[in-house]
DNA sequence: CCTACCGATCGGTAGG
DNA sequence: CCTACCGATCGGTAGG
């Protein structure tokens, strides 16, 4: 927990060979060599294997919900209400990955290398996480904003979306971090905003 | 490529581990005592543990194709045009999914895990099929259905959402196959279906 | 499908 | 941060 320079190469190294490989397809031999030292080395800065992955995915998930915390609290601009605020929360989540993808990446696919403990920990903080897009989305449907649709599955299918960036987002690709956030608000809030042909919410207005 | 019992049973057996626990976090002696049998008795059946992996990964490519294949030739239903195209193509890939979670699984995470040559051929695969959901989202705005975003981000976006689900899909979950597959058409639908507040596509209509 | 075994590599420790 | 080393496990082979 020492916060130190070599520290935080030893996780830069970590997260992008994790990102690659994987938890379990990386030695410690191998995040070694990265650093230009004896494998053995490496247990003068970290107790283990699992501390440096579960370091990464813990101070990551921090990250997430800072954010989120963040876009809901600012989220009251020029057009307040479920839909600002569901765009707040897709462009926080995106602005966390852009930030850096091979730490996003590991949380997102290797928190099941996780220690039996911190797996339950760190799921349990996801769902939480998932709660508030999940409540968003409900609170949009109550207010008549969003379609009636299923707000677990909606959830579900926004926030892999998101996730799934950790696979194609390139840093030097064609799309910057700010117009590829615009983008996934915008697929988003297409997706649940109510169009012309859901039906009333609970009147029929007589044109 | 010889097709017996114990083949499919072995890649059965790997494929659940692998969807648990990845392909480099499977031992063979794992795959083995799934069977009940010695780690070396499934090299009478199997060459290596590599080809294991490649056959789950290029049998279910081929599923995902043919199933997209035939969701295009039957897709012009009573409302034929790039919209019910779409929905076909996510239905038939959902179905895909639902069919086998766990080879769906091994598919999408642990192609990664293939040898050179095979995860490049496979990458060439993946993105052909990823190219039909652009063609279609892209024919859709070209006929004013679909709004003008991003043809790439949205077909990464859908498709990313639509992999997703074997993470998080269960058998014995709430949503059967069935309207599991309807509620991400319709999630997928309204994301790309022009709405009230795009612009027109070309000519402004004098009301 | 078994027993017996191979060299290589794994995560980690001892002692400096 | 190093050398030297540990027991365990890895994917795979030999020979039946």
């Amino acid at each position: 927990m020492v916060e130190t320079t070599r520290r935080r190469e030893i996780e830069d190294a970590a997260s992008s060979l994790f990102h690659e490989h994987g938890y379990s397809g990386t030695s410690v031999r191998d995040i070694a060599r990265a650093l230009d030292i004896q494998g053995a080395s490496l247990y003068a800065h970290v107790t283990s294997k699992q501390d440096v992955l579960w370091s990464i995915v813990e101070r990551t998930a921090s990250r997430f919900e800072a954010a989120a915390d963040a876009a809901l609290a600012g989220a009251d601009g020029p057009v307040p209400g479920p839909g600002s605020q569901l765009a707040a929360l897709v462009r926080a989540h995106v602005g966390v990955i852009t930030d850096d993808v091979r730490r996003a990446s590991v949380f997102v696919h290797e928190w099941r290398s996780l220690s039996p403990d911190r797996r339950a920990a760190i799921g349990k903080r996801r769902d939480a996480y998932e709660g508030r897009f999940r409540t968003v989305i409900g609170d949009g449907i109550a207010a008549g904003t969003f379609a009636p649709v299923d707000q677990v599955v909606a959830a579900a299918f926004v926030l892999t979306s998101l996730n799934g960036l950790v696979a194609w987002y390139r840093p030097d690709g064609r799309l910057k971090p700010g117009p590829l956030a615009e983008a996934m608000a915008d697929l988003t809030l297409r997706a649940v905003l109510i169009g012309p042909d859901d039906a009333p919410p609970d009147e029929v207005d007589a044109g």
